[in-house]
DNA sequence: CTCCTTACTTTGATTAGTCAAAATAAACGT
DNA sequence: ACGTTTATTTTGACTAATCAAAGTAAGGAG
């Protein structure tokens, strides 16, 4: 079995080359699973070895097909079990991504099956994020962002890409909830300012980066 | 944080205690987490300094206050995990000790009263072995057992104290679950045999090794 | 009392995962 | 083309947890 330190890796690779075939730099996986570069160096070099990544040294490295079938197991596991918290236990869905990152280690594959029974086969979790299949599919749709819409075209929320509690305690606090409808009144790239607007609502100010993380499409 | 093999120590040496002050063996320590018995003594030396247990070297091992809160912690996210497994996923009773082993350390507290909140604040777990308390306390009561309960009264059956699949499948199959009610038509010291019968049932043999396994009660 | 058995402890080695700091390679700017 | 910056790799050291095997202490059996 793999360890959850080898789970943690495989799944930040899948994560960082959302969809595309592109090498994952070692400085981006030092980042995101907070570590040095040096250590990132020996353990992808231990992952090629088992097989699950493939390893272009000095540029970078991307998940074997066997690396990436784990990846997706425990990003499934991960979102399934954010799914499970915040619709059965009613918890709060900024602190569901920390509890996720413990839980996608510790429940075996009949508890996942379980688990994405009881739920109802959800297709995302609480933040949209999609949820890989059983067989393995992930919807790799690109979106449009608040940050880069038409302005004044009316648009619906679809998805949160960034876990940390402040952000989404922020979004949930205005209502920028996935499924929610909204609008752009006014972007100025000068000022890197975005003006949302709710359909029953006062204007929200926001930055391009924070913008950025909310994905939106244009309402049905 | 406690790392789970340090939970899974102070957890055992809990179970081996019985409620009591007796001291542990080393011996008794190594068996249960399947260790061979140096491992075994350098870790207690460490639980020692860390405060978790008392260490008497050639005699035992003794929690003290600090380690046997954390243990009734870890002991509580056991036996609710198995209450879910059983009750929400429908899983296989005699499956769900090997999940909980791991999920006693990757479930928060937070996680944990919820779940217990949503199982109704459960006093026993699918196998009749009591849940200790929030607050931290643990049912201590002794029982008698289908081995040493006087032969033709009525009982109630209370507890299984096996959590091997093979023992917990056999009791299922023969309608030994906690709640049922049963009697001892007959118990042989010589040959180590005893003969159990339900109210609607057939005799059952058993050998005393295995009755001693189920805890009753006189029937109310 | 002496020897033996048994449980326990010690020692030395191993594996997984990590960091700090030095070494190296590639890219980049002038 | 040359020196500089930056990312990556290497090296050496450390912690947690483990085992195999050798050493030691206590408690009987005679
Ligand atoms: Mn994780
Ligand atoms: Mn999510
Ligand atoms: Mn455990
Ligand atoms: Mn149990």
């Amino acid at each position: 079995m793999a360890t959850s330190t080898v789970e943690n890796y495989l799944k930040h690779m899948l994560l960082l080359s959302e969809g595309g075939e592109e090498l994952v730099s070692m400085g981006a996986l030092a980042e995101a699973l907070a570590v040095v570069p040096g250590t990132v160096t020996t353990m992808v070099k231990a992952l090629a070895d088992s097989g699950h990544v493939e390893h272009r040294p000095r540029q970078g490295v991307r998940l074997t097909p066997a690396g990436r079938r784990v990846a997706l197991n425990v990003l499934r596991k991960h979102r399934l079990v954010e799914c499970f918290l915040v619709n059965v236990l009613k918890m709060d869905w900024a602190a569901v991504d920390t509890e996720a990152e413990q839980l996608e280690h510790a429940i075996s594959d009949e508890v996942l099956d379980r688990l994405d029974a009881l739920l109802g086969h959800p297709e995302t979790d609480p933040h949209g994020d999609p949820i890989p299949s059983r067989q393995g599919k992930l919807d790799s749709q690109v979106y449009a962002t608040l940050a880069t819409c038409v302005v004044e075209k009316p648009l619906r929320i679809i998805r949160i890409t960034d876990q940390s509690a402040e952000f989404l305690l922020f979004v949930e606090q205005n209502g920028l909830l996935p499924g929610e409808s909204v609008r752009v009144t006014e972007r100025n790239l000068a000022s890197g300012l975005v003006t949302a607007k709710k359909t029953a609502g006062r204007p929200l100010a926001l930055s391009l980066a924070a913008a950025g993380k909310i994905l939106i499409q244009p309402a049905r």
